[in-house]
DNA sequence: CTGTTTGCAAACCTTTTGCAGAGCC
DNA sequence: GGCTCTGCAAAAGGTTTGCAAACAG
């Protein structure tokens, strides 16, 4: 699992300039970005308009680099929906491991994380000697909301 | 869940024609290659030099319209692993939803069912009211191979 | 016979790369 | 000061679209 006890801002910047990666302004405004929604996954464009805010010049190349850079970090991860790529921010009370339950219906997607999944991993884990760093459950249907209204 | 109770190539024919569908070359083809590996899961050229063994004009854009229509019947799935889709058959067998156990180092993946997973996503519908139609669950870590060999 | 499907090539969109200049430490 | 990072523009990939001909039912 990661190795920051909490992915504050200020840890992760420590974290990142003890292996050597420098804190520029476009990764600051990102990490930013992402620590401020905990909870929220961004596609690119979304983020891009984001970091454009405090700086419009960033480069799309920039971003991608970036974005790259907190992946290979495990800082954030990627999860790829109805092909679209959305980036989230990695943190110990999410498990580093939740559900998507996307709704096939109305597109919205709700997420979840309990003791169930951990549970469930480490069963996972003993039964295969796998040794889990991310994983992402994208479970299609429809949700609750979208079977009520189909049976009025 | 699906609709099918069997996913061998004249069931499927047969619900895409009452579909509406109209059963072509080109579609048998590429259902002939799944149903001949329901545990395989191709990336596109993989798929596609697969199918110009028997047809060598099968065009791309035709793949990808078929892909298409086959996910929308909720035959096949597509999943993302480090930036690449992978397209596989889904099997009552499976359970339509299996795991995939990504290994960061040595790259493989290995594939996993079982009633566990079954459990764990009963407990999920019960808990959200979510009808679930079909999942998939990517975990990203070190396999048990490539761990024994760090220790040596 | 009619509407759908196909292959081709062009268009499209997302992501990556090369490069010269700017900025971090 | 040295090496990394950045923005730009061009290139590269992967996927989609428009069209005329071929084909299924």
């Amino acid at each position: 699992m990661i190795e920051l006890e909490n992915a504050s801002l200020q840890n992760l910047v420590d974290f990142l300039k003890k292996t050597g990666v420098k804190i520029t302004l476009t990764r600051l405004i990102l990490l930013k970005t992402f620590t401020n929604n905990p909870d929220v996954h961004f596609d690119f464009n979304s983020l891009l308009s984001i970091v454009r805010k405090e700086d419009s010049n960033y480069g799309i190349a920039t971003l991608y680099r970036n974005l790259d850079m907190l992946i290979e970090k495990n800082i954030i991860s990627v999860n790829t929906i109805d092909n679209v790529k959305y980036y989230e921010l990695i943190t110990p009370q999410k498990g580093s491991i939740h559900i998507h339950l996307i709704c096939k219906h109305c597109k919205n997607v709700e997420e979840y994380s309990g003791y169930e999944i951990i549970q469930f991993l480490n069963l996972i884990k003993d039964k295969y000697g796998f040794d889990i760093n991310y994983g992402s459950i994208n479970v299609y249907g429809i949700c609750k909301k979208c079977r009520e209204k189909a049976k009025e």
